[in-house]
DNA sequence: CGAGTTTGACCTGCGC
DNA sequence: GCGCAGGTCAAACTCG
Protein backbone atom coordinates (compact mmCIF):
# COMPACT_ATOMS: atom_id res chain seq x y z
CA UNK A 1 0.00 0.00 0.00
CA UNK A 2 1.19 3.26 -0.78
CA UNK A 3 2.17 5.19 2.31
CA UNK A 4 0.08 7.81 3.67
CA UNK A 5 3.50 9.76 4.70
CA UNK A 6 4.83 10.19 1.16
CA UNK A 7 3.61 13.92 0.13
CA UNK A 8 1.27 13.72 -2.13
CA UNK A 9 0.65 16.47 -4.68
CA UNK A 10 -0.34 20.09 -2.55
CA UNK A 11 -1.36 23.41 -3.20
CA UNK A 12 1.87 25.54 -3.08
CA UNK A 13 3.55 25.96 0.51
CA UNK A 14 2.98 28.78 2.62
CA UNK A 15 5.94 31.78 2.71
CA UNK A 16 9.02 30.52 4.55
CA UNK A 17 8.52 33.37 6.98
CA UNK A 18 6.35 34.51 9.12
CA UNK A 19 5.68 38.14 8.53
CA UNK A 20 6.50 39.63 11.79
CA UNK A 21 2.77 40.87 12.71
CA UNK A 22 1.68 37.70 11.92
CA UNK A 23 0.44 35.15 14.50
CA UNK A 24 2.71 32.76 15.97
CA UNK A 25 1.78 28.97 14.49
CA UNK A 26 1.76 28.60 18.34
CA UNK A 27 1.18 30.54 21.74
CA UNK A 28 1.00 29.20 25.01
CA UNK A 29 -2.10 29.18 26.65
CA UNK A 30 -1.06 29.86 30.28
CA UNK A 31 2.85 31.23 29.89
CA UNK A 32 3.31 30.92 33.88
CA UNK A 33 2.62 26.97 33.80
CA UNK A 34 5.44 26.90 31.11
CA UNK A 35 8.08 27.93 33.58
CA UNK A 36 7.15 25.75 36.17
CA UNK A 37 8.97 22.68 35.56
CA UNK A 38 7.71 19.44 37.19
CA UNK A 39 10.70 17.40 38.01
CA UNK A 40 12.01 21.50 39.35
CA UNK A 41 9.56 23.06 41.40
CA UNK A 42 11.45 24.90 43.60
CA UNK A 43 13.08 26.34 40.44
CA UNK A 44 16.47 25.06 41.20
CA UNK A 45 17.40 24.68 37.68
CA UNK A 46 17.50 26.99 34.86
CA UNK A 47 14.36 26.51 32.88
CA UNK A 48 14.45 28.69 30.61
CA UNK A 49 13.32 27.36 26.95
CA UNK A 50 14.16 28.91 23.53
CA UNK A 51 9.97 28.61 22.77
CA UNK A 52 10.21 31.23 20.08
CA UNK A 53 13.04 29.62 18.18
CA UNK A 54 11.06 26.25 18.50
CA UNK A 55 8.37 27.15 17.16
CA UNK A 56 8.15 30.26 15.91
CA UNK A 57 11.52 30.65 13.98
CA UNK A 58 10.61 29.14 10.87
CA UNK A 59 7.93 26.63 8.64
CA UNK A 60 10.45 23.98 9.50
CA UNK A 61 8.62 23.04 12.73
CA UNK A 62 10.12 19.57 13.20
CA UNK A 63 13.41 20.05 12.08
CA UNK A 64 13.83 23.39 14.52
CA UNK A 65 12.19 21.41 17.34
CA UNK A 66 15.43 19.79 17.52
CA UNK A 67 17.04 22.97 19.07
CA UNK A 68 15.14 22.99 22.14
CA UNK A 69 14.09 19.04 22.57
CA UNK A 70 17.13 19.30 25.31
CA UNK A 71 15.19 21.76 27.40
CA UNK A 72 12.07 20.73 26.82
CA UNK A 73 13.40 17.40 28.31
CA UNK A 74 13.13 19.02 31.70
CA UNK A 75 10.22 20.52 31.50
CA UNK A 76 6.23 20.15 30.45
CA UNK A 77 3.65 22.43 29.31
CA UNK A 78 1.08 23.05 27.09
CA UNK A 79 0.54 25.08 23.55
CA UNK A 80 -2.31 25.91 21.78
CA UNK A 81 -2.72 27.41 18.12
CA UNK A 82 -5.84 28.38 16.01
CA UNK A 83 -5.98 25.37 14.80
CA UNK A 84 -4.89 22.60 17.17
CA UNK A 85 -4.28 21.83 20.85
CA UNK A 86 -1.02 20.23 21.71
CA UNK A 87 0.22 19.17 24.72
CA UNK A 88 4.29 18.79 25.87
CA UNK A 89 4.85 15.73 27.87
CA UNK A 90 8.18 15.67 29.53
CA UNK A 91 9.88 12.58 30.26
CA UNK A 92 12.18 11.59 32.69
CA UNK A 93 14.67 8.83 33.06
CA UNK A 94 16.32 7.63 36.06
CA UNK A 95 18.32 4.34 34.97
CA UNK A 96 21.72 4.33 34.86
CA UNK A 97 23.49 0.87 32.47
CA UNK A 98 27.00 -0.40 33.69
CA UNK A 99 28.99 2.28 32.46
CA UNK A 100 27.28 5.23 34.48
CA UNK A 101 25.44 6.27 31.10
CA UNK A 102 21.67 7.34 32.10
CA UNK A 103 19.76 4.90 29.92
CA UNK A 104 15.84 4.20 29.60
CA UNK A 105 14.17 1.26 30.50
CA UNK A 106 12.17 -0.51 27.92
CA UNK A 107 8.82 -2.29 28.44
CA UNK A 108 10.32 -4.32 25.26
CA UNK A 109 13.21 -5.55 27.60
CA UNK A 110 16.49 -4.12 26.34
CA UNK A 111 18.02 -1.41 28.12
CA UNK A 112 18.90 1.52 25.79
CA UNK A 113 21.11 4.70 25.99
CA UNK A 114 19.89 8.06 26.69
CA UNK A 115 21.02 9.66 24.10
CA UNK A 116 17.14 9.43 22.62
CA UNK A 117 15.11 12.78 24.01
CA UNK A 118 11.69 12.25 23.69
CA UNK A 119 8.38 13.96 23.82
CA UNK A 120 4.72 14.00 22.88
CA UNK A 121 2.38 16.08 21.05
CA UNK A 122 -1.60 16.20 21.39
CA UNK A 123 -3.19 17.47 18.57
CA UNK A 124 -6.57 18.40 17.94
CA UNK A 125 -7.28 16.62 14.44
CA UNK A 126 -9.52 14.21 12.18
CA UNK A 127 -6.04 13.31 10.70
CA UNK A 128 -4.54 10.62 12.52
CA UNK A 129 -0.98 11.53 10.62
CA UNK A 130 0.26 14.78 10.89
CA UNK A 131 2.64 16.12 7.95
CA UNK A 132 5.83 17.20 10.28
CA UNK A 133 7.89 17.37 6.54
CA UNK A 134 9.73 14.62 7.64
CA UNK A 135 8.86 10.79 5.96
CA UNK A 136 7.93 7.74 7.88
CA UNK A 137 7.71 4.30 7.70
CA UNK A 138 5.22 2.27 9.76
CA UNK A 139 7.22 -0.91 11.78
CA UNK A 140 4.44 -2.14 13.93
CA UNK A 141 0.88 -1.43 15.03
CA UNK A 142 -0.84 -2.25 18.57
CA UNK A 143 -3.41 -2.46 20.14
CA UNK A 144 -2.79 -0.96 23.52
CA UNK A 145 -4.91 -1.85 26.65
CA UNK A 146 -8.01 1.09 28.00
CA UNK A 147 -7.94 2.22 24.55
CA UNK A 148 -10.47 1.39 21.44
CA UNK A 149 -7.46 2.67 18.79
CA UNK A 150 -4.39 0.62 17.98
CA UNK A 151 -0.76 2.63 18.33
CA UNK A 152 1.21 2.92 15.31
CA UNK A 153 4.93 3.14 15.67
CA UNK A 154 6.87 4.84 13.21
CA UNK A 155 10.52 5.37 11.89
CA UNK A 156 11.89 7.80 9.87
CA UNK A 157 13.11 6.78 6.56
CA UNK A 158 16.13 8.66 6.34
CA UNK A 159 18.93 5.96 6.15
CA UNK A 160 21.34 7.69 8.77
CA UNK A 161 18.21 8.85 11.02
CA UNK A 162 17.07 6.43 14.36
CA UNK A 163 13.81 8.67 14.77
CA UNK A 164 11.14 7.41 16.16
CA UNK A 165 7.46 8.31 16.44
CA UNK A 166 4.59 6.92 18.05
CA UNK A 167 0.76 7.85 17.13
CA UNK A 168 -2.51 6.98 18.93
CA UNK A 169 -5.76 8.89 19.09
CA UNK A 170 -7.16 9.15 22.86
CA UNK A 171 -10.04 6.43 23.50
CA UNK A 172 -11.68 9.11 25.96
CA UNK A 173 -11.17 11.93 23.37
CA UNK A 174 -11.49 10.79 19.22
CA UNK A 175 -10.90 14.06 18.45
CA UNK A 176 -7.19 14.01 20.41
CA UNK A 177 -4.37 11.92 18.02
CA UNK A 178 -1.11 11.47 20.58
CA UNK A 179 2.10 11.92 18.47
CA UNK A 180 5.41 10.34 20.64
CA UNK A 181 8.81 11.64 18.96
CA UNK A 182 11.52 9.88 20.19
CA UNK A 183 14.98 10.99 18.83
CA UNK A 184 16.59 13.93 17.02
CA UNK A 185 16.42 14.26 13.04
CA UNK A 186 20.03 14.42 11.92
CA UNK A 187 19.34 15.63 8.43
CA UNK A 188 17.25 17.89 6.87
CA UNK A 189 13.91 18.95 6.41
CA UNK A 190 12.76 17.04 2.98
CA UNK A 191 9.64 18.96 2.83
CA UNK A 192 11.66 22.37 3.83
CA UNK A 193 14.84 22.08 1.32
CA UNK A 194 11.87 21.32 -1.45
CA UNK A 195 10.52 24.43 -0.38
CA UNK A 196 13.61 25.81 -0.31
CA UNK A 197 15.44 25.22 -3.91
CA UNK A 198 13.58 27.15 -6.21
CA UNK A 199 13.05 30.62 -3.84
CA UNK A 200 16.94 29.87 -4.04
CA UNK A 201 17.35 29.09 -7.80
CA UNK A 202 15.13 32.33 -8.36
CA UNK A 203 17.02 34.33 -5.74
CA UNK A 204 20.67 33.53 -8.13
CA UNK A 205 18.83 34.24 -11.04
CA UNK A 206 17.15 37.49 -9.55
CA UNK A 207 21.03 38.39 -8.39
CA UNK A 208 22.46 38.75 -11.96
CA UNK A 209 20.71 41.59 -12.44
C1' DC B 1 10.94 -3.65 -8.64
C1' DG B 2 11.49 -0.70 -4.79
C1' DA B 3 9.32 1.44 -1.01
C1' DG B 4 6.03 1.20 2.32
C1' DT B 5 2.15 -1.34 5.03
C1' DT B 6 0.14 -5.17 7.47
C1' DT B 7 0.14 -8.39 10.98
C1' DG B 8 1.40 -12.34 13.71
C1' DA B 9 5.37 -13.86 16.26
C1' DC B 10 8.71 -12.86 19.38
C1' DC B 11 11.26 -10.62 23.25
C1' DT B 12 11.53 -8.72 27.76
C1' DG B 13 9.99 -6.33 32.09
C1' DC B 14 6.61 -6.18 35.50
C1' DG B 15 3.01 -7.56 38.73
C1' DC B 16 0.82 -11.17 41.07
C1' DG C 1 6.71 -19.16 37.33
C1' DC C 2 3.09 -17.35 34.66
C1' DG C 3 0.45 -14.20 32.13
C1' DC C 4 0.04 -9.61 30.48
C1' DA C 5 1.54 -5.59 28.07
C1' DG C 6 4.48 -2.68 25.15
C1' DG C 7 7.78 -2.53 21.60
C1' DT C 8 10.13 -4.61 17.63
C1' DC C 9 10.97 -7.83 13.88
C1' DA C 10 10.26 -9.71 9.52
C1' DA C 11 7.73 -12.22 5.96
C1' DA C 12 4.04 -11.46 3.06
C1' DC C 13 1.61 -8.30 0.75
C1' DT C 14 0.23 -3.88 -1.84
C1' DC C 15 0.91 -0.15 -4.83
C1' DG C 16 2.81 3.06 -8.19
Amino acid sequence: MESHHHTPPQPPPPPLLLPPQSTPPFFFTDPSSMLQNPLDPQGMHDNSIDWVNIFCGKNNFAGDHAKGIMNMMECGGSLSSPLSTCSLMAESYGAVDEKGNKVEKRRGGRLKKKTQPRFAFQTRSANDILDDGYRWRKYGQKAVKNSIYPRSYYRCTHHTCNVKKQVQRLSNDTSIVVTTYEGIHNHPCEKLMETLTPLLKQMQFLSRF
